[in-house]
Parts: structure tokens; sequence; C-alpha cells
RNA sequence: GCCCCCAUCGUCUAGCGGCCCAGGACGGAGCCCUCUCAAGGCUCAAACAGGGGUUCGAGUCCCCUUGGGGGCACCA
């Protein structure tokens, strides 16, 4: 593939909630960027104030962030090609509006929403598609401009063509004919003033440089109109990139409200904010949404470097992908056995924190060998790892008798037990393992029988991590409390 | 309704005319390991949507059908 720098663009708007289709749509050009020594760029967006949301721009800035993709120029650190807010480039619109105006590519349309609106129920009954009827088309330039400037509202419209053709190319599927009779007299500029997407993002792409437009497939069918009016201004077109789009699990659809208030009953998000509570690492998340649209065969674990390394745009597929959280749950947790263990233990703190356990680092770092391929999230350490910072635990008293056995056999058991383990100077997995093994033997129990009331009675759960290697962490001191706390709830059921 | 795009195991995908009675991963089933739960190892089931062409030869190229997705705003 071509490896000359590229310039490529992450250019939400700001509308909502940062989400796993954006984070793929600002991962590949980040890639891209990274794999051909290029620039990655963040632009916002914002010329649609009904929909406007003033926490959007931060969430996705933090998003990106969160998941490592640095940009090289955005609005929060600036850059030669600024401002990188949409907003603060009305007179840049404006202007080339206007220029579209001059070379008879576009043309002032002063029709109101109402009259728009009854052309369109017109159309609709007589059954024809619903598009511009051309009321303005033919307005007089001169005359057009003067209404303009003299306060009355309007619109710029896009003078498409009413014939031929216009060939544009995608890059993942070749060249796309569109007749011109197909496509619409496109407003580029609204009447409060702002662009519409078809000219903003046009003039800025152009005027910061972009090669490569990656984008969502949503934007497909306005490809050629995006085409005329590049070419319009007499500009080369970048290439472009439409990714696919995620489809809700079942793969019938794409994702709806109703599928993500699903995910969220299921655990699962596709919001970055919720996946980040939810215990999920940038390197998981990363990874799962890399290879949803990315076609890679044989490992496919990867870090951002190796994706980085890997990264081809002609590699990405065409076809819509249905999301599959149980993939997430495998990348999440491979990741996470792949981190190094201070590594680890620095992500799981916050979460033991947050469920109120004073940590200390060194006996977390102890803990971390014992759970981490225990881990499908980092969520997950607090039932796997929270009895090592609680003072006392109280286990279910039913869960302290043994498959087979009575409470009263259950309660001498644990009593045999606790005699051997005190006769012991301290509990580690080699002083204690082979007496305990040794009384199994003698007893014919069974080692899951005497074992479980054990971790039961020092867990206070069911299932734990290995029995030894936790009462070695927990100390004898406490380990022993803890037996004679179950002896004396076995003693009374 | 009109326009456009897509089509390999349940899911994500490899495959760019012979290397494919189709490979990997997730998930599923089984076995091994085992103090619980995991992790790990091994094994198994599982797909080229259908129909026409082109070709000595098609999952791979073309056409049709079907299915799926997207778009048709003074939203992006």
């Amino acid at each position: 593939m071509d490896l000359s720098p590229v310039r490529v663009r992450f250019a939400p708007s700001p509308t909502g909630r940062m989400h796993i289709g954006n984070a793929r749509s600002a991962l590949y050009p980040f890639l891209l960027a990274r794999r051909t020594g290029g620039t990655f760029i963040l632009r916002i967006e914002d010329t649609d104030q009904k929909r406007y949301d003033p926490n959007a721009e931060q969430e996705l800035i933090e998003g990106l962030r969160w998941l490592g993709l640095a940009h090289d120029e955005g609005p929060d650190i600036g850059g030669p090609n600024g401002p990188y807010r949409q907003t603060e480039r009305r007179e840049i619109y404006h202007e080339h509006a206007w220029k579209l105006v001059e070379l008879g590519h576009a043309f002032p349309c002063f029709c109101t929403p109402e009259r728009l609106g009854q052309v369109r129920q017109e159309q609709m009954a007589a059954k024809q598609n619903p598009r511009y009827d051309g009321h303005c088309r033919a307005l007089d330039p001169d005359e057009a401009r003067r209404r303009a400037q003299s306060g009355e509202k309007f619109v710029i419209r896009f003078k498409m063509p009413k014939e031929g053709s216009i060939t544009a190319t995608d890059l993942l599927r070749g060249p796309i004919t569109t007749e011109n009779a197909a496509l619409d007299d496109s407003v580029l500029l609204k009447s409060d003033g702002l662009p519409t997407y078809h000219l903003a993002a046009m003039v800025d792409d152009h005027l910061m440089g972009i090669t490569h437009v990656i984008r969502g497939s949503e934007w497909l069918p306005s490809m050629p109109l995006h085409v005329h009016v590049i070419r319009a201004f007499g500009w080369d077109a970048p290439q472009f990139v439409h990714l696919s789009v995620f489809l809700k699990p079942s793969g019938k659809g794409k994702l709806s409200k109703r599928d993500t208030a699903q995910a969220l009953k299921d655990g699962y998000s596709i919001f970055l904010g919720d996946m980040k509570e939810l215990g999920y690492t940038p390197e998981g998340v990363l990874n799962w949404i890399a290879l949803m649209g990315w076609g890679v065969s044989e490992d496919d674990v990867l870090s951002l470097d190796d994706m980085i390394a890997r990264f081809n745009v002609n590699s990405l597929t065409p076809s819509p992908a249905a999301i599959n959280f149980a993939k997430l749950d495998h990348f999440n947790g491979t990741h996470i056995r792949l981190m190094q263990p201070t590594d680890l233990a620095a992500r799981i703190k916050p979460f033991l924190s947050a469920a109120g356990y004073l940590v200390q680092d060194e006996k977390l770092l102890k803990i971390i060998p014992l759970i981490r391929e225990r881990l499908v999230t980092l969520d997950d350490s607090i039932p796997f790892a929270g009895f090592f910072f609680r003072d006392v635990v109280s286990p279910d008293p039913q869960e302290l008798v043994a498959k087979d056995l009575t409470p009263a056999q259950s309660a001498q058991v644990i009593g045999k037990v606790l005699a051997i383990l005190s006769g012991l100077a301290d509990i580690s997995h080699a002083s204690a393992e082979p007496p305990l093994r040794q009384f199994i033997e003698e007893s014919g129990l069974h080692p899951n029988q005497v074992f479980g009331i054990l971790r039961v009675a020092v867990t206070g759960q069911k299932v734990s991590p290995p029995l030894f290697e936790s009462m070695e962490i927990i100390g004898r001191e406490t380990v022993l409390a803890r037996i004679r706390c179950a002896l004396e709830m076995l003693s009374a059921l």
C-alpha cells in the first residue's frame, strides 16, 4: 500500500454520547495516520444548533484520550488549520457559498419551509420522489443577491446539473456512477447562516488538506453530491472510505435505543463512558472495535501498536457487522492477562476503592497473580479480591455445609481443620497443604468437601482464587479468626 | 415508492480463478488439568443464500432472484 503521509480527520458532531461507532470512526484514521507518519485531526462539526449538546465535545475528547488516540490538531490543542469548530468558521463557509454562486454552481433560494413542505406533499401524493422543484433556480443572480442583502431569509442551494452523470470512487467499493437527474439541489448554506454538512465538510477537508475521508457509510449516498461540490470549486477530491455500520447483536437492523437499553441490562454498553465504568479496558475495547470491519487473518489479539503496524485501508470490509459482546469480554480478559502486574494493580485499585475497600498497594500486588486470569472486566476484581481487604467475612451459613455432610459433620471437619492450622507457626501454601491433605486421606472425605468448607469460611464465598495462596495473603490470625467464626455459625445451625 | 451499497460457519472474518472436500477467532459441545471459579492444552460440530452464465477449472468474474443494510431534511 501507499505509505506516503496522510492527513485524516475524525469529525464528529457533538450531539450525544460517544459510542463505539464514533470510536471506530476515530480509530481507523488514527491508525492510518500513525502508520504513514501522517496527521490526525479532530474537528467538531457543530453546525446543528438544535441537536447541540454542550457536554458532547468534552466527552469526545475524553473518549479519545482514554482510548489513546491522540490527535495532532484539534479545538483543544490548536494547530495550523484552525479553528477546529465549525461554528467558529462561519465566514469561511459564507465566502465559499457565495463563491459557488458567482461561479454559477449555486443559487440563493427564498422558498419558505411552508412552500417546500407543500411541494413535497404534492410530489408524494403524485408518487414522485420528493425533491426541490427548482423554483428559485432561474432567479436573476443580481436580483437574488440584492434580496439576500436586504435581509430577506434565504438559503444557498447547489445547482445540480440536470443531465449527465458523475462517477465517485469509494476505496472499498470501487467507482459508483450516479445520474445527476437523481440528485437534488441540496442546501449548502442554511437560513441561520450556518452551512450544512455538504458544504462545511467539503470546504474544511480541502482547507485542512485532508487526503483520506474516512466516515460512516450513511454518507455513501451523498458522495456524488460531495464530488460535485468539490469539482465546482475546482479542487481535487480526497480518497473516500465509507465504513460499514454496526448492526444489533442479532444482525437484524442497526442499533436502536431499545438495543442500547437492553445491552445495559445485560451488563454491557455501547457508550465509552459506560464501558470504562463497567471495567472494560481501552485495549479490550480497541481490539474489539478494530476487528469489526477489518479483516485480520490469524493472530487477532492486537495492541494499538500492532494495529498501527498492520493497518491497511484496503483490508477494511464494506459489509455491515453485527456487534458481539461475548467477543468484547474475550478481548478484555485477554488484554487484562497481558498486562504487567503493577499496571493491572493500578487499574484495579479505583474499582476496589469505589467499592469501599481500603487498598494497600503491596497487598494488591500479591493478589494480582491469583486473580488476573479470572477477570473479564476490572470490575470483577471486587468479588475476586474484596474479601482480602475486609475485616470480617459473612458467609451464608448454609454454604458452610459440605456436600453430603450434615451441619454437625461439617462443624466437626472445620474444627479439625482449625486444630491443624492452629498448630502451624504460619499459614502458607507450603505449610498448610500437606497436613490438610493428610487429614483428607485419613478421614476418607473428598478434597472438595474439606476445601469447600474452608473456602467459604475464609473467603465468605463459594468461588474464590486458589485457597492456599489466598490464606497466605490473608494471614494466619485473620484466617484462624474467620474459621472460628464459621465454626460458631455451623454449631448454631 | 425511488436511489445506492452489501452477501463465506450463530457472530467477526481469511480467501483477491486451480494452494479450499474452505483457514482463524468468539461463542457452543466434549476431554485433560484441578481445592471452587477461571486460565491453559487437545478434540468435535458449524458456512461459500438460490439460479443462470464465462472458463479446462468459480467461494473467487458477469447477470438475475432473494435477503440484509443505508439514503431520499434549512440533521449530521
